[in-house]
DNA sequence: AAGTTACTGTACCGGCGGTAGAGTAATCTG
DNA sequence: CAGATTACTCTACCGCCGGTACAGTAACTT
């Protein structure tokens, strides 16, 4: 048991210690800003072995893309869950989860997905089309998820006026990423948390007016 | 005349065109991947020249974001004077401002300043103080702006509930900086003029209910 | 005539991303 | 037990890039 996967353990392991030291470096100090040199130091392991596991930095990034995709999906499906867990109502439930998102987001300072998916998007042409594709799809998941679930509150509750739905599930994303990017600018991360509160007031106010 | 500022204005016009290089640059490909040396070529100059202009390379970052606030400025000036002329009232000029901003936000494709500021924050380790500070007064200058409009709006049409009209400022400069991230890494420029247009509606809906 | 501005030219430095290739200990597979 | 695979190490090297040092200089200002 113990030999069974004791060098594939050791393997995965030391990739995982490359990818936490260069998550905590990157959100740190920036994708560019973070040497491997420093990683491998950090970690205990040669140039070699990093390029062993990660063949170039780009495939550092979709490393750690590919890890915070999973993460944030999670995230998502906790925080919706348990909305709906407390709500039969799709769109109550929705409220709830957007709330139980927003103390989330308070929670987590500056650790969140997003940063590394704007850092990356604003570095895109040093990676390869891997990358840019994981970061799209980053997007188009938050898009689906809230546009199947607006579909459903307004076969509930039809608006009066015609809205954007498509847009507004975006909004979602659009408000995390830049919430991020002020909490960030402005070392203030009471920032992100408001904009999610206001987005569900928005959302209210379009399902429920008056 | 001509003697009088024929070197003064070639020095100026030389920083200038390294500022339009490094733009170009930066925003195809980010700030970490633009060479000086890159620079240096296109604009026909030395590497001391260079660093004769901008002593570092912080130093070309922060008259790039210098440069921007300052048109950014201007832009926002341009629409809401716009929209003030075209109406009396705060709050429908502010809204045909708003509607102005998504047009123009819709035109120029990629090439905002917030490219940079949210470029620039993930990287904010590398730049000194007078960067991040630069950064900074960015963002409180959209947040001031639109704070006194809200307080202008809310002293003619006070919200029937409290409304979180510091937040909702600052969702201006967020659904930009957030509509500019998935802009990007969705390739896609409509993404952010119909943020823009959900916040007009937005705004709306709070002050205009029913 | 002296000083300032806006550079050029040369030479050099260390860090970083990346490559090449040989070697090896531990482990898995047949 | 043999052979293949995994997860590396070690050594040596490359070119780019940001940055420094410093001397020189043509154009222009005072």
């Amino acid at each position: 048991m113990q030999g069974r996967t004791a060098l594939a353990r050791k393997g995965s392991e030391t990739r995982e210690r490359l990818l936490e030291a260069a998550e905590r470096a990157v959100l740190a100090k920036g994708f560019a800003a973070t040497s491997i040199e420093e990683l491998i130091a950090e970690v205990g392991i040669t140039k070699s072995g990093f390029f062993y596991h990660f063949g170039d930095k780009g495939g550092l990034a979709k490393a750690m893309l590919e890890r915070h995709l999973e993460h944030d999906r999670a995230i998502l499906d906790d925080v919706f869950g348990r909305g709906d867990a407390l709500n039969e109502d799709p769109l109550h439930g929705f409220l709830v989860g957007l709330q139980l998102l927003a103390e989330m987001l308070g929670q987590l300072k500056e650790a969140h997905p997003g940063c590394l998916a704007a850092s990356f998007t604003y570095q895109d042409q040093l990676f390869n089309r891997e990358v840019r594709d994981l970061n799209r799809s980053g997007v188009l998941a938050w898009r689906e998820r809230f546009c199947t679930r607006f579909a459903l509150i307004a076969e509930r509750y039809p608006p009066r006026v015609p809205v954007d739905l498509d847009g507004l599930a975006d909004m979602a994303s659009t408000l995390v990423e830049g919430g991020l990017v002020l909490g960030r600018a402005m070392q203030d991360s009471a920032i992100l948390p408001r904009q999610i509160r206001l987005y569900r007031d928005f959302v209210r106010a379009i399902f429920l007016p008056g």
